[in-house]
DNA sequence: AGATACCAAGCAAGCGCTTGGTTTGTAAAT
DNA sequence: ATTTACAAACCAAGCGCTTGCTTGGTATCT
């Protein structure tokens, strides 16, 4: 099961947008308009223009600007799930399926749907409350992958520090690379970041 | 020098306001309105209002509204590196030195600081790039004491990887403890919390 | 008396979003 | 094969509101 194949397969069952359907262009310069600029800041006819249409065409497609925002938390949220799962399936020990999940979520933040991870992190807060409690429930199940495996490391003796705030250091530690992590300078790989990050918990 | 002979004698060198004067109060109030609401969505009639003026009176203490932005970051990276330097120079081994670096970072994000600190890591974006580079240069400081004591935690064989690297893992980390770290739940206390970080390092 | 701190009122610009109408794509009916 | 029908996609224009900020004048303090 290739990261392409799982892609399609969302696809397919309309859990995330067609990358090359109108509306998967527009959530794709919708998350870097976002990240670059941030959610307040990037107006209507921004989004409009990166995609060359009129600002009021965008309200045929979403109804809410923040519809917008709360799509492209959702979908990220979908896919990174999806891959996460296979990540996890792939490997044999639970070191090794510790490393797949953070080489996995380094990929996600800092490869293709780096914008919108982004995004998921800063601009939490544009959501309106309702949204941020439908999203939340979909993170629910992306963080029950993290904890199982912590969980069974612990179990195993080789994790000694709390799952729970091991992850939430994680989180933060990687959510953070997408500030300063360049692979095009410094020479430094994401198998040779991954490496680091597990080093430094001596794992 | 405790925390509070540090604080005066920077307001004394007239680099941080003194939290009674109406600039302080302004200050402080702006701190918590942008990280509550965001620095868009905060007006400067929020931001008038929460100190009892109209919004127009705001624009006698600052000429721009950014200008505030500005000031509550550069006053809190003021603060935190005369905070961290007192805080290390008080340690005695480079492990201490690190520990006590953690600490105190921890207590600025989670403690009165909070809430300036907050804005620091999520309204970056809002400033305009000639004031991001002012305050980066403010930064540099204040990151050149934690990479000091990493790397000669390096150098004694005590950490294994890369100093900047941790440094940045580190950043991310102990930012991110502002999203979920509630001290009254839990029972967690900050030098718990500062253990488990520690000891996630094997240090 | 002169600076400092404030108010009351409002301006120009930009915002999200609406409206009424036109084009385009598609598929059944002729 | 052409016509008819209809919805989806889009445009042009602009409304109503909010925004950051200005202005001219008035208290307050030293």
């Amino acid at each position: 099961m290739t990261q392409d194949h799982i892609l399609q397969a969302l696809i397919a069952e309309n859990l995330v947008s067609d990358p090359d359907s109108a509306r998967g262009r527009l959530l794709r310069e919708a998350a870097r308009l976002f990240r670059d600029k941030g959610y307040e800041r990037t107006t209507v006819r921004d989004l409009a223009a990166a995609v060359g249409i009129q600002s009021g065409s965008l309200f045929h497609h979403f109804r809410t600007k923040e519809e917008i925002l709360k799509a492209v938390m959702v979908e990220t949220i979908r896919l990174n799930t999806a891959l996460m799962e296979a990540a996890v399936d792939a490997a044999d020990s639970d070191r090794e399926k510790l490393r797949a999940l953070v080489r996995a979520e380094l990929e996600s933040i800092n490869g293709q749907t780096g914008e919108a991870m982004a995004v998921l992190v800063f601009e939490w807060r544009s959501l309106s409350e309702k949204s941020q409690a439908e999203v939340l429930e979909l993170r629910d199940i992306y963080e029950r992958l993290w904890l199982d495996v912590l969980q069974s490391l612990q179990r195993g003796g080789l994790l000694k520090a709390d799952p729970f705030i091991v992850r939430r250091m994680l989180t933060g530690a990687l959510s953070w690379t997408v500030t300063w992590y360049k692979p095009e300078r410094g020479g430094l790989t994401l198998d040779g970041l991954t490496d680091q990050i597990m080093a430094m918990m001596s794992l």
